[in-house]
DNA sequence: GGGTTTATAT
């Protein structure tokens, strides 16, 4: 009996198929490759292929090295392009998933594509707004027969909306006779993201079927447009809630700089028993952030502690910026060190809080231990770097970063860049340079650069440049209140107060008022904010 | 042999 049943049953996997599927390196996985490669099964194309899906799909996700193992691969079968396609679809180069298409209709004459490969393949198209090559692969869709796949159509959906080729999507699925939730919600995603609330709502309303999802689009829809108060009635009309709605109405309040009712409606989802997840936390760390929360910040960092939440990539980028924000640049330094992952971001949230607590050459120093460790720095990376040069004064080292940028890096200074160092030259008076370097900017006639050298003509009495340059801002935008300011402050300074006069009444005039400036901090766990002028509220 | 559509984010 046993013998039968053995000779009826599929033979197991071989072992190392069941380690592959386990591994949680690179590492593991290149010693799966060196055995399969010495015992010869990597010459079987299921073994390979499943050797490739661990390295396209799983945790590991490297998509290079799937790419090496399928072309290394003497015979790879649609099952194998499926799955490369589909990690190049939703990759950054989403365009190698069209050219694999192409590949397997072109070079691989006895492989077919399947119903998968169409839909990871339209789900590029989708990402690349190509709607040529969309409605081409639409076509062979028809011609093979698979118009009634519910998965082709709802992707082909997707597809058109995201091309923005409603009336299209609309007429499909009119016709669609086996259209599902997923078909309307293909549609009613696309008006959310590209923010069309207003339609959005009029197609939400006239959806036959909703479910969970639909709803969450509709409130993200709402909360990531700013319209907090109909997000909140979508959000209280809903029977069932999960851990995304929390999250995108949280987000919403958060994006919109009311992080006290960040925090007061976490409490709110903790009541409802709703377990938070990473992006949860990551939004309320820059809550806390934003508002110098310190101790619930802390909390937050205890909660997940308490939870074995790993703390990697983002969350440890929000940690790290949450204290650096809060002022505990110590325990920032204590979670970046002891962090299990960390990303640009997060090199990026250290650099940045040594640099707002003046810790210039501290910002320097993990900046070379960043590029030590193989990680490519971006511009925020040198926006950070170049403001802790100019507060901490570092003139000589400013002018070599700004330097390597471009050269070594590959990254064309922004806005940012040039405003890092006009501002780091005006500090050390040398005016004449920062002009020099603004009138070289590609970018022409930018107000917040001449703004920022303004003040340096203001800091160092330098009335004639900074007569110049208010004429100037004055003529780009007469509503403008830093240019009158400015000059109205110099002429006090400089005791000639009849032109004060005079441009305080040109403001008048033009109703141009100076805002308030303002502050927040947080005294006994409870945050406070000030107005400049005024008492404590 | 196995797998698919819509998805909040520093």
């Amino acid at each position: 009996m046993s013998a039968i049943f053995t000779s009826l049953s599929p033979p197991p996997p071989p072992p190392i198929i069941s380690f592959t599927e386990m591994a949680t390196s690179i590492s593991e996985l290149h010693q799966a490759h060196a055995y399969m490669l010495k015992t010869g099964l990597f010459q079987q194309p299921f073994a390979a292929s499943r050797l490739m899906t661990a390295a396209a799909t799983s945790s590991i996700d490297s998509l290079s090295y799937a790419h090496t193992i399928f072309t290394q691969t003497p015979q790879p079968n649609t099952y194998m392009y499926n799955t490369l396609i589909r990690g190049y679809a939703t990759s950054p180069t989403p365009n190698v998933a069209l050219f694999l298409f192409l590949k397997l209709l072109c070079d691989d004459q006895d492989l077919l594509p399947d119903k998968y490969t169409y839909t990871f393949v339209l789900k590029a198209c989708a990402c690349l707004c190509r709607v040529k090559h969309g409605k081409q692969i639409h076509g062979c869709v028809i011609k093979n027969g698979l118009s009634w796949d519910v998965y082709i159509c709802n992707t082909l959906l997707h597809m058109y909306a995201k091309c923005g080729c409603f009336e299209v999507a609309r007429h499909m699925l009119d016709r669609m006779p086996n259209r599902d939730v997923v078909s309307w919600n293909a549609v009613l995603s696309v008006y959310v993201e590209m923010g069309f609330v207003d339609l959005a709502f009029d197609f939400f309303s006239e959806m036959p079927v909703k479910n969970l999802e639909s709803w969450n689009f509709m409130l993200s829809g709402y909360a990531n447009s700013g319209l907090l108060d109909e997000a909140r009635r979508v959000f209280d009309e809903m029977s069932v809630k999960d851990v995304v709605s929390w999250n995108a109405l949280i987000t919403g309040y958060a994006n919109s700089g009311r992080y006290n009712e960040v925090l007061e409606l976490f409490d709110d989802m903790q009541r409802a028993r709703v377990k938070p997840n990473n992006h949860t936390l990551v939004t309320l760390l820059s809550a806390c952030a934003g508002i110098g929360a310190l101790e619930q910040g802390k909390w937050v960092h205890a909660y997940m502690d308490r939870n074995g939440i790993e703390v990697n990539g983002f969350l440890a980028t929000a940690l790290v910026d949450m204290y650096s924000k809060c002022g505990c640049i110590e325990k920032a330094v204590e979670v970046f060190d002891s962090a299990s992952r960390k990303d640009v971001s997060t090199w990026n949230a250290m650099i940045t809080g040594f640099s707002v607590h003046g810790f210039g050459e501290q910002a320097l120093k993990v900046f070379s231990e960043m590029v030590e460790n193989g990680f490519k720095p971006n511009d925020v990376t040198f926006v950070s770097l170049l403001s802790a040069c100019s507060r901490a004064g570092l003139l000589f080292e400013s002018h070599e970063i700004f330097g390597n940028m471009f050269s070594i890096y590959g990254i064309k200074p922004k806005i940012e860049h040039y405003g890092c160092l006009v501002d780091l030259l005006g500090r050390f008076g040398l005016l004449k340079e920062a002009e020099e370097l603004v009138e070289k900017m590609p970018q022409k006639d930018v107000l917040i650069i001449w703004e920022s050298l303004l003040s340096a003509c203001r800091n160092h009495g330098n009335v004639e440049l900074a007569e110049h340059i208010s004429g100037k801002l004055l003529e780009l935008n007469p509503q403008d209140n830093a240019g009158y300011v400015q000059l109205s402050n110099i002429h006090a300074s400089k005791g000639r107060w009849s032109d004060v006069v005079d441009i305080r009444r040109k403001m008048r005039e033009k109703l141009v008022s100076k805002k308030p400036g303002g502050s927040v901090i947080e005294v006994d766990g409870v945050v406070h904010e000030f107005l400049a002028g005024e008492g404590m509220i």
